[in-house]
DNA sequence: CGTCATTTTGAAGAGCGTCAACTGTAGTGG
DNA sequence: CCACTACAGTTGACGCTCTTCAAAATGACG
């Protein structure tokens, strides 16, 4: 992984960048952190000077309740914005925490104004802060409406894809060095039911999730059982058909 | 409600805008179009050419799945946009519907484009979208970990909130036109566990809720029943207090 | 070898969903 | 004015999914 320009690996996912745009970039970041595993990068509440860009590593944002329950509200990969916020909002609404160890850069707030004024970085920006929340909305859908099983196979194709577009797949499995705790956390399932959840699409032979790894036995059957659409993931290339979705409960007349 | 400037006020609530900026907002807007209850406004994978902003009435997102279940993944009250997203994205990846008869009215995308290069209005633009997002991580943080009565009592306390903002609540009550059927569909709860649960509330008067107007019965105990805390909807000046949050099954130690 | 967190298993039960029937209300058309 | 329809709300009965509690098994690490 070449620390400097995952950034604009990323971004470059969304349109080509001139040079001199990826030169800035790549002058603008500075040497990568290393955060352990299980430690708060950002705190709710907090209001860091700084952007972090994830570099290696899985993060997560999550929201605490007052009771102990937690709820992660996404997964971060490498050349994910972890505060896009602060560029805006005064304070974070949620915590980011490092799940592996992971490295990451930082970028301060005046930089990111700098970047925000070159069109097709502000641009770039714009899309990766749309497509975070098109991936949450996906994840409600997820926690609302799908049954455990759907929901788990769902999640692990999203990573597959999410992960697949920074080559840190290998074939049909990849690393998600997670516990099913923090699946619970993900999922709105307690981790005892995530442990016979997985036992169940292992026997159905979809996928399997052992020591942090995932492997993806049928990728076909798996997307077909979670019910997965590709299109709120808006990868390169990856325009969904128009969907045909029938309505049951729904109240929305064809309009 | 004065149409024209509905979307500057909402954008207001940011940072006030120059005379000139708000003169340019006003110009820009057409004259708004009346929209049909439960029809929608844009389809999952439509690309519309204008962004429409809503300027009374309510609305919702939403995604379905194929076997009909739906799930609601935003509540708009006036002010705010339809589909920003359109900017940046070729296709929406969600449903906007009308829940009451509403009122909108269309930008062009290039008017959009031109507002972003104004830095006030553009800063103001990233703020409305980055509280959207913070609105859509409670939420999923709600249907993850809440109880069905805390998140009704969460969601009615939001919309108080909300609603209170854009000059919309009369005294402690304030009318929001949606079936038991689709406040279901937001909680990821059946309507007939809403209508037991709106019952559980109205015993315990924390609310009422009836013929599409919510009565906050008593707003204190709400509060604190619903663990509402006002951070994430970024209000003017409402900062809170830091989070004294405690972990239970949290396993991310105090960094 | 012992400690710790995580995974796994069992058993019991709560919360919520589903199904079905009935009520209330508003709209439609004869 | 009265069927007739349509849909939201309401209630009861039943049962499934998932949670909770508890304990044993596994594995990593000093």
């Amino acid at each position: 992984m070449e620390c400097d320009n995952m950034l604009a690996r990323k971004l470059q996912r969304f349109s080509e960048l001139a040079r001199e745009d990826i030169d800035y970039l790549d002058d603008v970041i500075g040497p990568p952190a290393v955060l352990t595993p299980r430690r708060d990068i950002i705190r709710e509440g907090e209001a860091p000077e700084d952007v972090f860009v994830l570099i290696s590593g899985l993060a997560c944002r999550y929201k605490l309740l007052r009771n102990g329950r937690r709820q992660l509200v996404a997964l971060l990969v490498p050349g994910d914005l972890c505060n896009l916020h602060m560029m805006v909002l005064d304070r974070m609404d949620h915590s980011v925490g490092a799940l592996s160890q992971c490295l990451a850069v930082r970028i301060p707030k005046r930089i990111i104004q700098e970047m925000l004024q070159r069109p097709a970085i502000g641009r770039a920006l714009w899309w990766a802060a749309l497509t975070d929340e098109a991936i949450l909305r996906e994840w409600l859908l997820s926690v609302g409406q799908r049954s455990a099983s759907e929901r788990l196979a769902h999640l692990f194709y999203e990573m597959y894809l999410r992960l697949q577009a920074v080559g840190l797949t290998d074939d049909n499995s990849y690393r998600l060095p997670v516990t099913q705790i923090e699946l619970g956390d993900a999922m709105g399932l307690s981790s005892v039911h995530i442990n016979r959840t997985l036992q169940k699409l292992r026997g159905q032979g979809l996928l399997a999730f052992d020591g942090g790894k995932v492997v993806i036995l049928d990728p076909k059957s798996l997307m077909t059982y979670a019910g997965f659409r590709d299109d709120y993931l808006f990868l390169r290339g990856g325009h969904g058909r128009s969907s045909g979705a029938v309505r049951k409960r729904s109240r929305v007349p064809p309009g």
